[in-house]
DNA sequence: AGAACCTAGTTAAACGTTTACCTTGTTTCG
DNA sequence: CGAAACAAGGTAAACGTTTAACTAGGTTCT
């Protein structure tokens, strides 16, 4: 037993009760051609009689577009990537296009089946630049528009945006150096392509003054797991001047874990992440962060993908969004020590 | 000039390929019939060599289905949403569909075009109960499967799952008059059809005894607006002894203007709101709340509309998920006053 | 006035599958 | 051993659109 849908009305019977042809009628709801008075009348009363909309499959058997867009994201509860999906929902929805979410969270990493059986169901994809090599290039060779998100990029030869992650880091080590600090933990998450540079660039931004780096590595981008590695973080040796991590909800975690040891922040240490999602504000103090621009990502990723879909000549050097620096409560300038 | 995609192989290349009918490896790929080891070898190289993929809106056309479930969100970036789509998004991919997220908020209200166009391009729906009742009207007349989420439902005829909101609040209710507070103050949000049976069965949890409410109203349930209320409630009269807010969002923005205002929670003044979101936990004091169950919302919704889309026998009553109180640290019991 | 061009509309093929209905050969069984 | 049942595979119609190519009548230009 199937579920039974009552029949639709296809475009057919409207021509039918409108006594014209159905390329007549195709033309009408496709609106691209004039019509007498009395033949646009017959077609759209027909059409609301009938309560006529037209069968997106059918039509994308001859258009080759499905009206979709997919977009393939690490974990929908993650705030970056909620900020990414509103910004780019937006923009589908202003061009008609439906957006399908993919979580990739549920299979680590997608099978290539998975993933294929998806861009047939889509004109065109954005896609996290943690896909495993192989993924990537099987997706590029079906000719499935592509814009991926996070910069640098590994894909330079395709469309990538986002905020220069090297960039933004620079800015928050600098910010780091001018209060004083000089012993820095980074939190990191290797899981994320991007962690690497956000590193690199935090200890690039020392380069000249003499200050000593630890790295520590995530098992996931969340506050249970800031939480879980504050307390190695923080009384693993004499304290840091400053914690940074890879992102928001790890330093959100870090911030808490620091409270229950009952060390203070940001008069023992400061503590920074990246994303400036919202729950930054909220809690105490509040975190300085690095606004990656999450929804203007969305917003520019989207609209990139709609200009390749329609097969305009998209440029691939207008990419990069500029960071910006929200330093708030949670980092402070370093007060000397006794033992200073 | 458009965009120009690979002509991928059909079943016609695939069939040819390995001398075979299109029959015959429409049956193979659908894996409904058995064959010979010559034949079925002959086919799975064909499909491995042309890299064959079945054309989903080709299927479509003949099955009537689309691969797709839709579902209809307030507001992606409010983690209880987003809890709910993370339930919906596992089930849904362990159905092998996939999920296309309408986001409402664009459109404030979705015009009923937009929404019978999605129709088209889904096998089934969950919804907000929020759209206008013509609308909902004619989404059902549509025959497309919904279930709906939040409870109680103003569509009883319908499919609806979600924790029952009366029997939550109440509970939220006894707490705090277990807490001895009598005084209390309720931010709600009239654009969620929810928060007015919150409303209410928080006062019917202090029958029987003297108390007193005060509601106020949000234009958005967020935490912005919470801040932005919390003023008019704390300093408006003398002190309530708690507040409630519609959503944990709202109640965040309370904490932080409290904070701002230098008036203490829980010391001075309790503070509760309903989901249990994430942050919650995070933000200092930590947020007590109500476990509205949001993922596993999702989880039981997209079950049901699975089920309803395969034509199973779906019971319409088996869909109120129980929730649960998280007392932390926000709500204490109240200290006896100078003027008590 | 005749040629050239519009304009409003029609015809029919095509898109890539699935599926009801055949066909043919093989097994089972009384 | 003959009939019935089954298994493996083929034939062709159907799904609901779009669109290239066409028609016929009207308008504009020279």
């Amino acid at each position: 037993m199937t579920v039974q849908r009552k029949r639709a009305a296809t475009i057919r019977d409207v021509a039918e009760a409108a006594q014209v042809s159905t390329a007549t009628v195709s033309k009408f709801v496709n609106g691209n051609q004039r019509f007498t008075a009395a033949v646009e009348a017959r077609i759209s009363q027909a059409v609301r009689d009938l309560g006529y909309s037209l069968n997106p499959m059918a039509r994308g058997m001859i258009t080759g577009k499905t009206g979709n867009v997919g977009i393939i994201i690490l974990d929908i509860r993650n705030p970056y990537f909620t900020n990414m999906v509103k910004g780019a929902s937006r923009v589908a929805a202003s061009s008609e296009l439906n957006l399908i979410i993919a979580d990739a969270a549920e299979s680590t990493s997608p099978e290539l089946g998975v993933l294929q059986s998806l861009c047939r169901r889509v004109d065109g994809l954005i896609v996290s630049s943690r896909l495993p090599a192989p993924v990537i290039k099987a997706l590029l060779e079906t000719g499935t528009p592509v814009v991926f998100y996070g910069r640098p990029s590994p894909y330079p030869q395709n469309h990538n945006v986002g905020c220069d992650n090297y960039a933004a880091a620079l800015m928050l080590g600098r910010h780091l150096r001018e209060l004083g600090h000089r012993r820095i933990s980074y939190l990191g998450f290797s899981g994320a392509r991007w962690s690497v540079d956000r590193g690199r660039a935090l200890q690039d931004a020392f380069k000249g003054v003499d200050a000593s780096f630890r790295m520590f590595d995530a098992n996931a981008p969340s506050a249970e797991e800031g939480e879980r590695l504050a307390s190695t973080i923080l009384l693993s040796q004499e304290m840091d001047d400053a914690i940074v991590t890879y992102n928001d909800l790890l330093a959100m975690g870090v911030l808490l874990e620091a409270k229950a040891l009952g060390i203070r922040v940001p008069e023992q240490v400061s503590v920074a992440g990246f994303d400036n999602i919202a729950y930054g504000r909220l809690v105490s103090p509040a975190l300085t962060t690095v606004d990656m621009m999450g929804e203007a990502t969305g917003e520019l990723a989207m609209r990139k993908l709609v200009g390749l879909i329609k097969g305009e000549t998209v440029p691939l050097d207008d990419d990069t969004l500029q960071s910006r620096i929200v330093a708030r409560e949670s980092t402070r300038a370093r007060k000397p020590r006794v033992n200073d």
